[in-house]
DNA sequence: GTAGTATATGAGTATAATTAAATATAAGCA
DNA sequence: TGCTTATATTTAATTATACTCATATACTAC
């Protein structure tokens, strides 16, 4: 456990190294991404990263935990966006999302299966039938 | 191993993810601050941040990886100062280093020792009998 | 050459992180 | 009520990381 730790704003703790490490793995930075985007459930972020549902639950809790993100319920569904309050408090996580993830290949195709699923009109609901066939996206 | 890669301007490879892994650790963020103040040889960090060589080295070795800092021998001495070319390739790096580090006690008293080190005119080749006395600063 | 010093590296260990499979919990619906 | 689905959590296996001790390398000075 880091010693570094100070006061948020907010009167949350929070640990700048911490959330270095939080960034600091391929699956979670792509989370984090996807979700500054729109907010989006946890089957959707499985199926847009093809990940498990145990893997997604697991690093979506780690980076709630450090403020990153925040979850609302809706029914049987929870939602994760990003939490805007942690942006206006480390403005170089703000700088992170809005240039250097636009340089990275897999980030720019995780948009683009987002978007592709988003027009293709397909529900939360029916994704686990069919998933997201990320080949096929002319049918 | 990181898929996350793509080519750094320099035509060095760089890794975005690997530089978060980088500084999601206590000592090698305190490194990489105190190297970023002055250059400084491995003898010099071991003492102010109380840590062995062989931690130091490695630890200096990983940043140097990642191309945040640079070193450059001068006798039997390596020194490592931060690498200007990658605040100047990531912006977020030097609000990291000028905002961020600032706020952290630890990073604080690494600055003070250094510091203190500075004034006391003891050598790096003194150092090693001597140590660095956090304790009697005014002896 | 030898001796001494600064740094890097190998080997081993301990701890932490990532993962998947299985299970538990909670909500919706018939 | 019982059945289904979404999410979280437990468990266990694998892998990665950080650390220390010991040794190797490279340089200085004699």
């Amino acid at each position: 456990m880091s010693i570094i730790k100070y006061k948020h704003k907010a009167g949350e703790e929070v640990d700048i190294i911490e959330i270095f490490k939080a960034l600091g793995d391929e699956t979670r930075m792509r989370i984090f991404h996807i979700v500054s985007k729109e907010k989006l459930c946890v089957c959707e972020i499985e199926n847009i990263l093809q990940i498990t549902q145990s893997n997604a639950s697991r690093h979506l809790t780690k980076l709630k935990m450090n403020n990153l993100i925040r979850s609302e319920k809706s029914a049987q569904w929870v939602y994760y966006g990003v939490n805007h309050e942690i942006l206006k408090e480390f403005p170089f996580i703000q700088a992170i999302l809005e240039t250097e993830l636009k340089k990275i290949k897999i980030c720019q195709q995780d948009i683009e299966v987002l978007k592709q699923y988003r027009q293709s009109g397909i529900s939360c609901e029916q994704l686990k039938e069919n998933g997201l066939n990320h080949e096929c996206k002319g049918e």
